[in-house]
DNA sequence: CGCAACTTTGAGTGAATTCAAGTATTGTGG
DNA sequence: CCACAATACTTGAATTCACTCAAAGTTGCG
């Protein structure tokens, strides 16, 4: 049985449909689907990985060890994420991936990728499209980084709950996030006790709440003016 | 006369060589090569570009406003980059693009550029291939935030000597560095005191010098030591 | 030569950190 | 089902890294 690499679709498809024989093809090439546990490594850190990983259901992380030990989360994927296409290009791997939650992922091995690839080339230009838009969030993490703690904060909730509403997973302001504080910090780029007490603010300002497994939006207007937030980034442009 | 593409080709040329008719078509698709003072802005936030930028000589940038004015560098440039690839699938393009020094740019029309990807595939994958690097350099940078100011700005110099180095304009521990100093600052995410103070401290540990103009790096294994500099995320692997 | 832009240094402030202690929650074996 | 351990969360207090403010040098250029 193929998985169902339907989030995957549902993302590529913001650039416009694809055929269905293209994506028939690529849902052949992955694996079946596997279910991992929280906190599994998926991927270490200069390793020679020869497949890909998309993830369906769950959250993953890609993230740094600095020489003190500690952690910088880079990456926070939702399913429909292709979680490590860097590998495809880039070896050794230059991070980790581990799963945040319990996460449903398919494996692709690189070769089968190319030979899809090959046979159906429009695909490439929208794996390079998915590619594009990663780094989009990555700039705007990067640029978040030298906000001060609210509005980064805000920022990351305003993200999640744009990129997993494109999945349907979230909806009216509401959505899981089942994951500890400390790597909610390690995604900010803040000490956990810094984290708790702006999670705080935020609530106290009554913009969300959050009791560590879901997310709920109280006032969207106002988290995102504190964000300044713009989807902007997020969003597909014409093919 | 078409443009002098041979820098980017010596970028895209680290993951195998290109045939000579694919160079051919890439190189015979861009304008003719524009010179452009430093500080010029190429590309206006919110904007609708229908091309693309190659950095050809000089460097350029690209950065994020806050709110507040405050200017984040999300990425620099060196000769042979593709700058903005990212404005082929993310309309309107989500920031700024501007000449750090004098600049060489050579533009390509989105759609000549998709002509020539449809003729020849190939070409496809190394473009990708270009994105997932610049991805990769995105979040060195990310994980570099969470680390204190020297080793962050000893890490921009050795990423900057390498990837210079790829177009054979580091050499000898030297390469132009042409900026003041609060533009570094922009890209490093601290401010300016800060960052002439973290120059200052690297001097002073011998490792390196830089008088505005030009760095001279003074140790290059001490550098890399305390910035913890692992080239690997800039490295091709095979194709 | 004189202005403008940039660099450098000092001093005070503040945001975020570390250290530390205590509370709440979750999971597990008896 | 409860007791207990382990993990996670919360808060206070002291510290520190980096920031802002301010002013003095320095450099480049018309």
């Amino acid at each position: 049985m193929p998985a169902d690499v339907s989030p995957l679709f549902r993302l590529m498809e913001t650039w416009g449909p694809l055929a269905v024989d293209e994506k028939r093809a690529l849902a052949e090439a992955f694996d079946p689907p596997q279910v991992r546990p929280a906190d599994s490594e998926l991927v270490h850190r200069g390793s020679y990985v020869r497949h890909s990983t998309l993830l369906i259901d769950g959250l993953t992380i890609r993230y740094d060890l600095s020489a003190d030990g500690e952690r910088q989360i880079t990456a926070i994927y939702v399913p429909g994420d292709f979680v490590d296409l860097h590998a495809y290009a880039l070896k050794p791997v230059d991070n980790y991936v581990a799963t945040l939650t319990d996460a449903t992922i398919a494996t692709i091995l690189h070769e089968r990728l190319t030979q899809v690839m090959e046979r159906y080339p429009r695909l490439v230009r929208r794996l390079w499209h998915l590619t594009l838009r990663d780094a989009a969030i990555h700039r705007k993490w990067l640029a978040m980084m030298s906000v001060k703690a609210p509005p980064r904060t805000a920022h990351l909730f305003c993200e999640l709950a744009t990129r997993l509403s494109l999945g349907e997973l979230a909806a009216a302001g509401e959505f899981p996030l089942p994951v500890t504080q400390q790597e909610l910090s390690d995604a900010l780029g803040m000490s956990i006790v810094h984290t708790n007490r702006t999670i705080r603010d935020l609530r106290e300002r009554r913009l969300l709440q959050w009791d560590g497994r879901r997310v709920r939006i109280l006032d969207w207007a106002g988290l995102c003016d504190l964000a300044q937030f713009d989807p902007a980034y997020l969003l597909a442009g014409p093919d």
